[in-house]
RNA sequence: CGGGGUGUAGCGCAGUCCGGUUAGCGCACCUGCUUUGGGAGCAGGGGGCCGGGGGUUCGAAUCCCUCCACCCCGACCA
């Protein structure tokens, strides 16, 4: 490609709506613009990247057997009605003004399963793995971050139907693995974290992440190898326990501690002995848990405790109605009404604990969980916390952001059951289809590409993502016509020797064309400049090292071939 | 949805408090000449409903009301 005839609008400055590196270099080197907030044009350049990433999503997902598809994005709201996920989406999911009936489609699960339902009959027609690469709507309360929070995103979603639970692990895994390979041939670090099933239904869930200060997600990790996301981790740290003093219970006055931290500052107590109490409304009913002074409620793995995701901190006449008192004074002793209570685990069984009497100004303290009220149920409420031994083999945990590139998940049957897509097995007896649901969000490979990959002058490709192998820039061609002869040489060999070749034969200073050339970050960089030519030496450069090579003109076939080979 | 910020030429910005020539600067763009190995120089030139609407005023980019868009923090996130 000639860059005079390529539209590859570059920016000289950051425009000042791009926070982070990806979406800066993204606009910078001409790749998107943006057309509205979460909504982006691809440009030539850009879209060269984003048919790469798109080509080695498909290549691996048809090694596992995958099947491309190409569903609609139009769909009639009936069938989503029928899986509860028009409420369960509310806002998130756009709707047709003009025609009743019809929403975008932010994922796919109903669609496939209502074509599985039409076809899949039979134990003998499964397994299958249906894919697709194709644009999703999402209507993000706040899209941020360029690319890598939109309203309109390309998505690889896969889905895999089977007759059995060992069938579904089977489909599962071969998921992991081609999502490894993925992220692996675009270059990627990447890790993988055991992730909340939340509302979607099913089993087991992993995700695919990145770390990064921009990520939206946290996850914790250590150097055993444990990595979970925040919403699910959990930690070996141990239990408050039972310390030897069996002291009588004892009511005394706080008027002004209404914090743990108040408790400990003006009372002396330790922390992890006070037992904060928070209230909850869950579908509508109280419950009461109880938590180690300094340890924040998760309120996911409430969530799938309670099973329900309708879940709030109670407002303070509730507290009043439930308890007897106000925030700051509740506690497990003389609670005003019969509700729910939960304990963390950490606090299971112990004594020696402060907490609120459910009246105003007043805790108790030398509370025993097993001698002075009932704690019925016992459940890990906590969010783990960096410094935490982690539950492998006690490595500190590392509580990271990260930005998730791909999701797989047991869905289980709760699509095909909501929808009737059902099998027959040989014995004629009818089940429902056991599904996966696995996304990978195409934008985003690229933009995590370019976040672990650039520096102040810009991106550096590597050979798999970027979008042309090889940069030619001829230094000022116009006064100098053997440059421009030898570049244009070069050019055509190349692209017979099978290169993809961008040659910067565009009437402008050598300084635009190295800034540029940069910028834009492909790999290797062949620099035809007339004081070299004339002593029949042309230089090569090494985008990512910086490393520039005089060679004979003779020899730059074999010298491209080794650079260009030894980036990968 | 709550909080904060910004809308002036393609991009980056000044001007707005405190109303008053023809709205400015840098980059980019066009023409000519000179230049040419890390974003060149000189000369000339084009491009603005100052986000939209309404008001106040002799007069509004500037003051008031209102709407909109975009960015950031939070809430939310199958």
């Amino acid at each position: 490609m000639k860059q005079s005839e390529y539209f590859v609008p570059t920016l000289r400055e950051t425009p000042a709506d791009a926070q982070i590196p990806s979406h800066q270099l993204m606009l910078r080197s001409g790749m998107v613009r943006q057309l509205a907030s979460g909504i982006f044009s691809f440009l030539p350049l850009g879209f060269r990247v984003l048919n790469k990433v798109i080509n080695i999503i498909r290549e691996e997902m048809n090694k596992i057997g995958g099947q491309e598809f190409l569903l609609p994005a139009l769909n009639p709201i009936e069938i989503w009605e029928q899986t509860g996920r028009v409420e369960s989406m509310g806002d998130v999911m756009f709707h047709i003004k003009n025609r009743d009936g019809l929403v975008l489609a932010p994922t796919h699960e109903e669609i496939i399963t209502y074509h599985a339902k039409q076809h899949v009959k039979s134990y003998r027609d499964m397994p299958q793995i249906w894919y697709q690469i194709q644009t999703k709507f999402r209507n993000e309360p706040r899209p941020k971050s360029g690319v890598l929070r939109g309203r309109q995103f390309i998505m690889k979603d896969a889905y895999s139907m089977d007759t059995s639970w060992e069938g579904l692990d089977v489909s599962y895994n071969k998921h992991a693995e081609a999502y490894k390979a993925i992220f692996n041939r675009a270059g990627i670090k990447f890790f993988v974290v055991g992730a909340s099933s939340g509302a979607m239904g099913g089993r087991q869930s992993q995700e695919f992440m990145v770390e990064s200060d921009s990520g939206e997600d946290t996850c914790a990790i250590s150097d055993s190898g444990y990595a979970a996301n925040i919403e699910v981790a959990q930690s070996a740290i141990s239990a408050v326990g039972r310390i030897s003093d069996d002291l009588p219970l004892e009511l005394f006055p706080t008027p002004t501690a209404k914090t743990i931290d108040d408790l400990v500052q003006q009372y002396g107590f330790s922390e992890e002995r006070c037992a904060k109490s928070v209230v909850y409304i869950a579908d509508g009913q109280p419950i009461l848990l109880f938590m180690r002074g300094n340890d924040e409620l998760n309120e996911t793995k409430l969530q799938s405790i309670l099973g329900t995701s309708n879940l709030r901190p109670a407002l303070a006449h509730e507290l009043i109605q439930y308890t007897g008192a106000d925030h700051g004074s509740i506690g497990p002793i003389n609670l005003k009404s019969n509700i729910r209570i939960i304990a963390d685990n950490l606090l299971k069984d112990a004594n020696g604990l402060i907490s609120g009497a459910n009246k105003d100004g007043y805790h108790y303290k030398n509370i025993d969980f097993t001698r002075d009220c009932s704690i019925p149920e016992y459940q890990d409420l906590r969010t783990v916390k960096a410094g935490e031994p982690d539950i492998v083999d006690g490595s500190p945990i590392r509580v990271v952001k990260a930005i998730e590139l791909g999701h797989i998940f047991k869905l289980g049957t709760k699509y095909s059951e909501a929808l009737g897509a059902s099998f027959l097995d040989s014995e004629s007896n009818e089940h429902p289809i056991i599904m996966g649901s696995y996304g990978i969000g195409v934008e985003r490979v690229m933009a995590c590409f370019i976040e672990q990959h650039c520096d102040t002058a810009g991106i550096i490709w590597e050979n798999s993502l970027t979008p042309f192998h090889i940069h030619i820039l001829g230094l000022n061609e116009s006064k100098f016509p053997d440059v421009k002869n030898f570049a244009e040489s070069l050019y055509s060999e190349l692209i017979i020797a099978g290169y993809e070749v961008l040659y910067d034969d565009r009437n402008e200073s050598p300084g635009i064309k190295f800034n540029d050339a940069d910028l834009i970050g492909i790999p290797v960089q062949v620099i035809i400049g007339n004081k070299n030519l004339t002593q029949g030496y042309v230089e090569i450069k090494n985008r990512k090292t910086g490393d520039r090579k005089i060679i004979k003109t003779d020899e730059i076939m074999e010298e491209i071939k080794n650079l260009y080979s030894s980036i990968q």
